[in-house]
DNA sequence: AACTCGGGGTA
DNA sequence: TACCCAGAGTT
């Protein structure tokens, strides 16, 4: 063990007594809920997920509640927080909890890990934070202020660095008060060893702290490059009839936005105006039994919806057709399905402008 | 071990 | 633009 550590742990907590947040899941022990607020604050800002969080609380009280929701109106008051897996792990949870459990969270690391939605960083979180279990957490603030402090260039994104992290962190862990040493250790992170220009002359550890006193601090954590983006072009085929009656289809299979609602899809290989559309056999498939009047472009400049690993060229061509499908809804309702933000976005421009 | 999964904030 | 965020599941 680090001779630094019950220094360490001791500074942090302090510090993080007189500078915490005030956040809703700090005043609750109740395990439902510290799990609630773990699984949508995964790769997600406090202040994102916060009112989501306000949201499902109100919505689903207890676990039962959340249990006894149709998956689609879970996607939906998820809608928009991103990373949707999450949201369909954690209803699939709250039923194995419900009717399996009685109800009831198991109460240490391994047991919460076999839940589905819950990895290493949210077991440790939950078992030390509802149960007092000595589980250091590793998140992105972790690896930024072990890494500097430390001195420890081990890059954070291969099994390795995340090894010797947990390592680490469980070395230091306050065991008398662990919850409390993890958030602190993560609001230490989020508010002041900031990714960028950390405010290092005025923090509480930089006589100790290895980056800054080797001036390194931007080149800490180091991290493993990830490879650049790909282009997608997506023409969403927004059908409209007579009395405004449109056609949703739902996602399925692998990929992104499984089970959200969309527009029915024609993917293409580069951007595609209406004659070389119009020749595609998925253009054929998609209008077989349609009576088409006519197509046109809705948005001239193509909408680049950028997800963290693709960005998606978009066209929404409007479909105008004389007889509605049996399957069609009215185009006002679209707002009451799940759908992806590039389709919430369409559906508010598309009203403004009707 | 590498890849995939969203959307938004920040410099 | 590039990077990051209270990471986990799949390939």
């Amino acid at each position: 063990m680090p001779k630094i550590a019950p220094h360490f742990s001791k500074k942090l907590i302090a510090w993080y007594l007189q500078n915490k947040r005030e956040l809703p899941w700090r005043n609750t022990l109740d395990p439902y809920r510290i799990w609630l607020s773990e699984i949508m604050l995964q790769q997600t800002r406090v202040l994102q997920g916060l009112p989501y969080y306000l949201k499902f609380v109100e919505a689903y009280p207890k676990v039962e509640d959340l249990a006894n929701a149709p998956e689609d109106d879970v996607l939906k008051l998820w809608q928009g927080l991103g990373y949707y897996s999450r949201a369909r792990n954690l209803h699939a949870t709250a039923k194995i909890v419900s009717e399996e459990m009685s109800g009831v969270f198991p109460d240490n690391y391994k047991g919460l890990l076999k839940l589905k939605g819950v990895g290493d960083y949210t077991a440790s979180a939950i078992a030390s934070i509802s149960f007092n279990q000595p589980e250091a957490v590793v998140d992105g603030n972790v690896y930024r202020v072990l890494s500097r402090f430390f001195g420890i260039s081990t890059p954070i994104n291969i099994t390795a660095g995340q090894k010797e992290f947990k390592t680490l962190a469980q070395q230091l862990i306050d065991r008398a008060q662990p919850g409390t040493f993890n958030q602190a250790i993560m609001e230490f992170g989020a508010r002041f060893c900031v990714p960028q220009n950390p405010d290092c002359g005025n923090c509480i550890f930089n006589e100790n702290c290895w980056a800054f006193q080797q001036k390194r601090v931007a080149e800490l954590p180091v991290k493993i490059k990830a490879k650049p983006v790909k282009k997608r072009f997506f023409n969403y085929m927004v059908v409209l009839s007579e009395n405004e009656q449109t056609i949703l289809q739902q996602r399925t299979g692998k990929g992104i936005w499984q089970k959200l609602y969309e527009f029915p899809l024609i993917e293409t290989s580069e951007e595609m105006n209406l004659s070389a559309l119009k020749n595609l056999q998925q253009f054929e498939d998609f209008s077989k039994g349609l009576n088409i009047e006519d197509i046109s472009l809705f948005n001239e400049k193509s909408v680049i919806h950028k997800l963290s690993h693709q960005h998606l060229n978009t066209r929404f061509w409007i479909v105008e057709i004389s007889e509605e499908k049996e399957s069609s809804i009215p185009i006002s309702e679209v707002k009451n399905y799940a759908v992806p933000v590039l389709i919430a976005d369409f559906v508010s421009e598309f009203f403004e402008n009707y």
